[in-house]
DNA sequence: TAAAAGTCTACTTAGTTGGTAGGGTAAATT
DNA sequence: AATTTACCCTACCAACTAAGTAGACTTTTA
């Protein structure tokens, strides 16, 4: 299951790809219409500039915007940085991958199986950004 | 991500479904084999039985065995035990359903993608059975 | 009746989730 | 230059979950 940070983050996006290129939106705007908790966006909002995805700007009429165009930026990443591994094991996760200890790939009973799954999830969302979550 | 006691549930089953029809396996067997620590897997073992796919005997000669054919056992069902929903969002959820509050859902921008990825997950999840787990 | 084996209850330790509170700081307007 | 607006940062908290550990108890069978 996604987080709520996860499912918060990918609204504001939401929301912030509705206004793209419209200048700063208020954190207390995307908060009241997305019907997420304040302190907790504005925390959402400040791990999302950090990796490049928005800008902001202080001040009267200062407030969050989208800096990458929102058609090339994937859901899958999105959900990498706020929720973490997408695949449902550490050993078949492309990006965070770890090793079983105790376990090796080559002759695990799961492995097989939750590579598919990895792929068929990807599949889906490595295709959609931004865009595809838009509302407008 | 699977929890660790998914993880070692469904090796367990795997194991079992080895030894089907061969008589009761011993829990320290299991746990041994499977590299599981012990009285963590005796608890989930109980989990199991008390759904009805294992059961077990006391006493010398005593152990765990699988009473239902392992091939009409679906991995996703165990996940559900185990693990919890296998859907993103509750709100996808076949088996966990539970309503967004402050998001209907005919109109909510995520709600289309999760239902996908929930069923690309499911196509593979509950195709597979322990005996696709099986090791012999 | 002793040993083997599962059953049950309780506890622990560590980490995560989903927040809340409050002040600090930078920038724009007046 | 003062004030306001709005982002930035630190700390804290309650509830929950994960991943075990410990130890006593009960049942079976040789």
């Amino acid at each position: 299951m996604l987080s709520k940070r996860s499912q918060y983050a990918l609204k504001a996006l939401s929301y912030l790809t509705d206004k793209y290129q419209k200048g700063p939106v208020l954190i207390s705007e995307i908060a009241k219409k997305k019907k997420i908790p304040l302190k907790f966006l504005e925390n959402i909002l400040l791990e999302l500039k950090g990796i490049g995805i928005l800008d902001s700007k202080k001040g009267k009429g200062g407030g969050y915007f989208l800096v990458k165009n929102p058609a090339k930026v994937r859901v899958a990443d999105i959900i990498r940085e706020v929720n973490g591994p997408i695949a449902l094991l550490p050993c078949v996760s492309l990006y965070f991958y770890q090793r079983c200890k105790d376990c090796n790939e080559k002759n695990c009973e799961l492995h097989d199986m939750m590579i598919e799954v990895r792929d068929a999830t990807l599949n889906i969302l490595e295709k959609r950004t931004l865009v595809d979550l838009a509302t407008i």
